[in-house]
RNA sequence: GCUGGUGUAGCCCAAUCGGCAGAGGCGACCGACUUAAAAUCGGUUCAGUGGGGGUUCGAAUCCCUCCACCAGCACCA
């Protein structure tokens, strides 16, 4: 490794002090612009930041820093996902508090997303581990009990034996705990739960309606919630009024309980499962669907038109469904039945490191909310944390032990916390307004702000936090703290940054640490080579070689711009007279490269490409140097717009070298403050085009003509082309394909 | 099994409406600079787009089919 590297150790705490200093990122609520609202998912307080944490929040940052010189009033802000389990593993572990650990990691953390040069609002910082933020969570705990949005009952519920505590079904991962790995069990559980399912069809409806989201996460989403179409009706046992065959009747552990009534209709015909179950016990199977020609399985799961069935024959699957359930209903037999996979959220976790659930049991009155001026109902800091029996909490006698807020007299409070989840789905409200105290946020500054135009995290939240998200928005609009329906426009799902083939992972050996590529290479160069090497949405393959190239990359401009800077600073803006020929070719590459750039962010978040087309400008830029074919004043003025173009365009993903260099170059303002570039329309256009001449589809030459020449003479060159009239030989030609300003394809027969 | 996604050069990745398969980076190789090396600069190399079929003047792109990999769902009737 090279010792004669740009400094970009001085520049980045330089910059990164002369931006906190100016309160540079600070925002605050302003009519007059427009708003945006980029978020990335906030983090885990989990000790250090990885390279996924990199990659996320310098997508977040390209898109603010871009954003504001595009003129947007943008709010990013940043903040800690603090309660939660690991917090508690480190205290049976360690002896240490779970608060102290929790807030240790926090400023470490904190600092090292500071040294990437991220333009976060740090004054909205927030913790969900504080009261003052959780304060709000119980008092939307209680109205949402006062709704009967949350009910407490006794279930079977995933247990998570590793954990201690209870798991909602979207944090079961194929039978096992999401977040430890171990098989789950089932357990019978006095337990609260949000009743999410309420707004089962409102959050089906909108993944619809919500253009910005990636269809892959509606899918999972709408899968998830699983809504089915059916009829519930008694089957006599005896009688069978109206039904036209008898009907055999198994009473077995086959079935869910859970699902449903519990009960179902075996069709061995047209389901594998119900025919091995047929065949197993001799029954008859009758097929009710027509096989397709050459069918050759047993079961037929695939659609057709029904057969065997009397009245529905001839329809088609969908349609008989549809009409049985109107006869079963017009007979007043049975009635129409919605079902949902999803079920109602279950909150309780019997864990330390969350939210207390803010009610109380009385021996006269049973179960009573708090009262809303006791709130918040504070997490008692001295705990003993084994690990093993119950909730901690019930240990702690000067918690457990509280007056009833109806008489007053003595009563237990619920030693359960909330899923961590809970405080995920609110945090976004809070940042708009984060020391408000006299609610959740402030109504004025909610409205400016939301909806979040851009959300970016991780898939894995595919169904669990943005499902939660969505949920917790609209119960907060119907009770009527917030107007919008949905908390994120748009999101962008970045994939897995991956090493030799695996997720980055401790027990793989394969881990970049964030911190040592700061240090040796700087986070400019860490964030470009995150940007550049795959769009944000795929895997990212983490390559040591593609790290050099970036940082070369961002050595080169340095060179370059400081080698020039002097003359620069007091080059012309614009060459006086008419450009040569080659000025006039590489301004066209300048502004082509603005359009690029500019296009790249916009449409999908094609950061890898913008990157390159500022690549691309580079080589330009130096082989317009080196050629020194244009005239000094020209050169220079050119130059001089090039490289201020390039840095503008820069900054939003190396924002650090973008700084120093814009200074160097004699600016006193900070490239954020600059407007982002145009391309002018008059620099792109151009007088002459190359068209490809194909002979049957093949290349075999190429005409330099005038754009916006007529079809009939592009023919006519292409035919009398040296270097396609050879091809034409002893053949007839039998068309001409003109597509102007591209290409022309002589198509040929034999004579 | 179902659903969705991906498959382009040795590697990471590009390629508007179907129109020159290659922009960028990495690697390898060659040259310049150097006593030498590093760094730097310049250049070269390499695939016919997972396989097969079809539509078209023309297909990485559209259609059919098969394969591989990834993700989600999966006794939800």
């Amino acid at each position: 490794m090279s010792s004669d590297r740009y400094p970009f150790r001085e520049i980045e705490a330089k910059w990164q002090g002369i931006w906190e200093a100016r309160n540079q990122f600070r925002v605050t609520e302003d009519p007059s612009k427009p708003k945006f609202y980029c978020l990335e998912m906030f983090p885990y307080p989990s000790g250090r930041i990885h390279m996924g944490h990199v990659r996320v929040y310098a997508i977040g940052d390209v898109l603010a820093r871009y954003k504001r010189m595009r003129g947007f009033n943008v709010l990013h802000p940043m903040g800690w996902d603090a309660f939660g389990l690991p917090a508690e593993n480190a205290a049976i572990e360690h002896g240490v508090h779970p608060a102290i650990w929790t807030y240790e990691n926090i400023d470490h953390m904190r600092a090292q997303l500071k040294k990437m040069g991220l333009s976060y609002d740090w004054d909205r910082e927030v913790a969900t581990c504080d009261p003052a933020y959780y304060k709000w969570e119980q008092l939307v705990f209680i109205k949402m009990l006062e709704r009967g949005l949350a009910y407490r009952k006794r279930s079977r519920v995933n247990w998570c034996p590793s954990c201690q505590t209870v798991l909602a079904n979207e944090q079961v991962e194929a039978g096992r705990c999401w977040r430890c790995d171990t098989e789950v069990t089932q357990k019978d559980v006095d337990g609260w739960f949000f009743k999410i399912t309420k707004y089962a069809d409102e959050l089906l409806e909108w993944c619809e309606r919500l253009p910005g989201w990636p269809e892959r996460v509606m899918t999972m989403q709408r899968n998830w919630i699983g809504r089915s179409e059916g009829a519930e009706f008694d089957l006599p046992v005896a009688g069978r009024a109206g039904l036209a065959a008898r009907v055999f009747t198994f009473i077995a552990d086959y079935v869910l309980m859970g699902y449903g009534t519990g009960a179902i209709m075996a069709v061995p015909g047209e389901d594998q499962r119900d025919w091995d179950f047929a065949a197993q016990h001799g029954l008859p199977i009758i097929e009710t669907v027509a096989r397709p020609a050459g069918f050759t399985g047993q079961a037929y799961t695939g659609d057709g038109v029904k057969i065997n069935s009397g009245f529905l024959d001839g329809l088609t699957v969908a349609e008989a469904t549809r009409k049985a359930i109107d006869w079963l209903v017009a007979r007043g037999l049975g009635e129409a039945r919605v079902n949902y996979r999803l079920r109602d959220w279950g909150i309780s976790r019997q864990r330390y490191w969350g939210a207390p659930i803010p009610v109380v049991y009385c021996d006269r009155h049973g179960m009573v909310p708090e009262k809303e001026e006791n709130l918040p109902v504070v997490l008692p800091r001295d705990v003993q944390i084994s690990g093993k029996g119950s909730s901690p909490l019930a240990e702690v006698a000067s918690f457990v032990n509280a007056k009833c807020p109806v008489c007053g007299g003595p009563a237990r409070r619920d030693t359960d916390t909330m899923d961590t989840f809970v405080e995920s789905s609110w945090y976004f409200l809070r940042y708009c307004s984060p020391r408000y105290d006299q609610g959740m946020f402030e109504r004025q500054a909610a409205e400016y702000w939301m909806p979040v135009d851009q959300y970016i995290g991780g898939i894995e939240h595919a169904v669990l936090h943005l499902l939660y998200a969505r949920f917790y928005t609209k119960v907060l609009r119907d009770l009527g703290l917030v107007k919008v329906d949905e908390p994120f426009l748009g999101l962008l799902s970045q994939g897995m940054v991956i090493k030799d083939g695996a997720k980055m992972s401790k027990s793989k050996g394969n881990v970049v640490d964030p911190d040592d590529l700061i240090r040796s290479l700087g986070a400019d160069t860490a964030r470009l080579f995150s940007l550049f090497a795959a769009p944000p949405e795929r895997d990212l393959d983490w390559n040591d070689h593609g790290v050099e190239g970036a940082s070369r990359f961002l050595n080169r401009v340095w060179r370059f711009v400081i080698g020039h800077a002097e003359e620069l600073r007091t080059a012309p803006r614009r060459a006086a007279g008419p450009l040569s020929e080659a000025g006039r070719a590489f301004r066209r590459t300048i502004h082509e490269t603005i359009a690029r750039v500019t296009t790249d962010i916009e449409n999908e978040f094609h950061f890898n490409t913008a990157i390159s087309a500022i690549m691309e400008m580079v080589n330009a830029l130096h082989a317009f140097d080196a050629a020194a074919a244009a005239p000094r004043e020209e050169r220079l003025a050119l130059t001089r717009e090039a490289v201020e173009t390039l840095l503008l365009l820069v900054g939003p993903f190396c924002p650090h070298i973008a700084e120093e260099l814009w200074s160097a170059l004699g600016h006193a303002e900070s490239v954020f403050a600059q407007r982002w570039p145009e391309e002018e329309p008059a620099a792109l256009a151009r007088d002459e085009v190359t068209v490809v001449v194909q002979v049957d589809g093949k290349v075999r030459s190429r005409l330099t003509v005038e754009v916006g020449a007529p079809d009939e003479r592009v023919r006519e060159r292409a035919l009398a082309d040296d270097k396609v009239r050879p091809w034409l030989a002893g053949r007839r030609v039998a068309r001409v394909v003109v597509i102007p300003g591209r290409l022309v394809n002589v198509v040929t027969r034999a004579d």
